[in-house]
DNA sequence: CATAGCATCTTGACAGTGTCAACTCTAGGG
DNA sequence: CCCTAGAGTTGACACTGTCAAGATGCTATG
């Protein structure tokens, strides 16, 4: 832990924090790995950051804005732990797409609040414009491993989709405990994984 | 609807409303489909029902006990879908199987807030005993339809788990508008369950 | 350099939410 | 017939998001 207990030390003066929509973001993923989504709070990251309860409304757009901004810093960190997975091991294409899918289960499992935020928008939300943007670098990743996978000539969504809902699905249900408590299997749907992009059955 | 006009007409004596954990159970599913989780709030529930706002406690515990009955009653119309999808076509075992998942995608779309409902306890929830239980007929559904594809002497939890995280995934990324606004194409995912199951690639 | 503008932050207020305690009412059993 | 326990009400409290109005200090422009 060791940070959050100067709340920021408010050198010398009240105003002008400097890079307070910053530090809300910062203090709002910490909130969010200590108390999940429920603890993700306006008031509470503006105190985190050591300022007034309705100093974040002139950085974001409401609690919404708030929550889209520390979502877009989650696709950062989403995106780095599937780099960080895929560049271990041997750089074969299979490898490197189950490298990939490995990471999108490592951040599921290290920071599940964060991975729930991300994708707790609904497709209606206003901000789905914004997210799109701050998500596409994530996306774009899963698709580079996908790509060697795509029979010549068919739409790349085809591989895309397949191995996107396999791995968001199975983390997704990990998350929700529905796997019981303590087991965890992974190998079927990494082998599942084997399957894909195989010539189509005669 | 054509239900809900009257709030709950108190006939003769206020109290003892009679089957208030039903009403507020249907008032909470009608408020789900209307506004999304956020619209679902204890004190609109009993609004809805006609009662005060501190009736519900009465009947569970807190907002997140009525948030998991209304779950139940979501698990209940979650496994009708799937059956009703199931039961068209063909009484094959691949396409019951398709037409399991074809119900999956159905219910997700038709009822994407009693979808979101459903699936938005964790793990560390502590109704997540509660839950166990209202959801196991609907997951057995699932179990079933997979059955005939698990080969002799193995665990059947790989091929659920394979075909659970296929389908979940999908639908979820449905509903959070991951595949751009009109174009939702269901044959990737549905084909890639005529693999499931297969010889595992020599 | 001075000052006016403006972004930034504060204070105070308000409505909505969940929860608790105390109270009222009704039904049903001794 | 009473009278106890469940069912519902009322009122209060803390917390949340949002808005309006005011205070503050950086900065650009004269």
């Amino acid at each position: 832990m060791h940070s959050g207990e100067m709340t920021k030390q408010k050198d010398k003066s009240k105003h002008h924090h400097g890079n307070l929509r910053e530090a809300l973001v910062e203090a709002g993923v910490e909130l969010l790995t200590e108390g999940g989504i429920p603890a993700l709070t306006l008031r509470k990251c503006a105190a985190k950051a050591g300022v007034s309860h309705a100093a974040p409304a002139h950085h974001f757009d409401g609690v919404e804005g708030l929550r889209a901004a520390i979502a877009g810093e989650g696709f950062r960190r989403f995106r780095l732990a599937m780099l960080n997975a895929a560049d271990k091991g041997p750089q074969t294409p299979r490898n490197r797409l189950k490298g990939i899918c490995r990471g999108y289960l490592d951040f599921a499992r290290q920071e599940p609040a964060l991975f729930d935020l991300i994708f707790s928008f609904r497709a209606n939300s206003k901000l789905i414009g914004d997210l799109a943007t701050s998500s596409a670098p994530s996306y774009q990743v899963l698709r580079d491993a996908c790509a060697p996978f795509v029979p010549e000539g068919t739409d790349p969504v085809v591989i895309e989709t397949q191995v996107w809902s396999l791995i968001h699905g199975y983390a997704q249900l990990i998350l929700t405990g529905r796997f019981g408590a303590g087991s965890t299997p992974d190998e079927p749907v990494l082998a599942l994984l084997d399957q894909i992009g195989a010539r189509p059955a005669p």
